[in-house]
DNA sequence: CATAGTTGTAGTAAAATTACGTAAATTATA
DNA sequence: TATAATTTACGTAATTTTACTACAACTATG
């Protein structure tokens, strides 16, 4: 498949390499950036096996040889995915800190855009669609997200409303019944007071959309999960960025209810966005 | 600068090349996912011009010959810039859609990375380290990055709030005193009641900081402007990207600050983080 | 008509790939 | 457990492809 990785497959296939073909991987590994750069000759030289081997490790990895290697190498490298690993440092300034996060950010981003679940996603529209009521539910972090979600599916004429105080959505949960689709977010999925409003949900009848980490009690809970696994902050310096992919996750569901609501349904959306127009001011020449 | 991508580049110099030079360009642009596959050769013929010429134009473009030319111009591709113009499409299905989302929205952060004012970003985290209190004020989709903002400032021990309703914005605004910093929001930067609220700040001498559009009002009467010119969402399909955009630079000013306050500053960050365990269910081995 | 700039031809150098043979490792068998 | 048989891994050398350089011819411009 063209569309994961190149960096992480050869990190995947590691052990599975032989000994020449491993000692090239390590070369490219610990320099991914010079090994775009590098002939045949010299990388083969670096690893100290000979050049067909070198050859033969592209191969492997479904590319044509060694020039389509780089390239695909080197369209690893730009999409992003390197900087998992580069995390903020104390003595950073503005221009290295700036791209790194913004970066990191990007680079979360990608990896949801190859791992995400189409069918899921087309599961969520439809529960969306169909719903008789929408309650979206977020705690601390989640909080914003779960406004914003409410600030763009009400645009849809749907019964949506969104709540960030525990007690409310404990009531809203054991008063709902099978229609009412309870979209959950939480970037760990394990906090105590939103597994349980899942639970309460869920008892009765209630459909529940968990956005939040696989593996989780509230994915596991859910009628339908979105399961995002961005890579937990360790570094202290390093900002969540599950919110975001959140917040993205969402835009691709907002963008599946207007298309599946057809071309009739733009005018709507159209009247909303004119309704805003008497308070901006114009655009001068 | 190598900065800069290279479509782009290419995009842009195309008026200043000579006859040949341009052949070459319009083959490359026509389709540039070919000609990182294609051989100097086979350009060559493509664009109707010898293989010098493919050598010479590449060279024009800092790199070192061909070879390296094609390197940059897949890095180009994937660093996501190509999807600019792929707009969601009526009869696109989830499987388009998604990645089309997510990647215009990749691609807006790239061009942000590329593009922000680091001296600005400096001068920001300078504002707000020194306030003596700082409001995010934000509307519509800004509300909830104005809370998000919130929720990630106040753990830094800033006297920080947020304000999503206009007529508490204009109250503080006009009780507001040097050392005071409104931060404020606005996509467009055009909504009259948030210009009128800046305006205000301004007039009692405080700090008004902007994260909006450049060239807009709000622009204009900011003390310090953050400029993001997310291109508008002419495509009635293509959700709004600029909040996102706005919370990764929100991202990028907090942990500015958190590097300014000094490694000290780490333990009060781990309180906090420690201060939400017992709200989890914990991991299982 | 001279000169700077542009383009192509042909030769050369470099790079990558293939084919093949040897060595190592694995498995089977005595 | 030793050894033969077979597979797999690896490198050498030749071949082919690809890219680059030097130079010559052409074009346009003053």
């Amino acid at each position: 498949m063209q569309s994961r990785n190149l960096l992480n497959e050869i990190t995947d296939s590691l052990p599975d390499l032989n000994k020449s073909e491993g000692k090239v991987a390590q070369v490219i590994l610990s320099d991914p950036e010079a090994a775009t750069q590098s002939s045949i000759a010299n990388l083969a030289k670096m690893a100290g096996v000979s050049e067909p081997s070198v050859n033969r490790f592209c191969k492997r990895f479904n590319t044509i040889g060694f020039p389509d290697f780089k390239l695909k190498l080197a369209m690893s490298l730009a999409s992003g995915i390197r900087f998992v690993n580069r995390n903020v440092d104390p003595d950073d300034d503005v221009t290295s800190y700036t791209p790194k996060i913004i970066d990191s950010t990007i680079s979360n981003l990608a990896l949801v855009r190859d791992n995400i679940s189409h069918a899921r996603v087309n599961q969520v529209v439809d529960n969306l669609i169909q719903a008789k009521r929408i309650y979206f539910f977020g705690l601390g972090a989640s909080g914003p997200v779960a406004k914003d979600a409410e600030n763009k599916f009400f645009r849809f004429n749907l019964p949506v409303s969104c709540h960030e105080d525990v007690l409310m959505q404990r009531m809203l949960a054991s008063t709902g019944t099978t229609g009412d689709v309870f979209f959950i977010i939480s970037h760990t999925g394990r906090t105590k007071e939103i597994v349980e409003i899942a639970e309460i949900a869920r008892s009765n009848g209630s459909t529940v959309i968990g956005l939040t980490a696989s593996n989780s009690p509230l994915a596991h809970l859910s009628s339908v999960v979105l399961d995002v696994d961005v890579p937990e902050n360790t570094d202290e310096y390093m900002p969540m960025s599950s919110r975001i992919v959140h917040l993205v996750i969402l835009d691709v569901l907002a963008t599946g209810v207007t298309l599946r609501r057809g071309s009739d349904f733009l005018p709507h959306l159209e009247k909303i966005k004119n309704s805003l127009k008497p308070t901006r001011y114009t655009h001068k020449k």
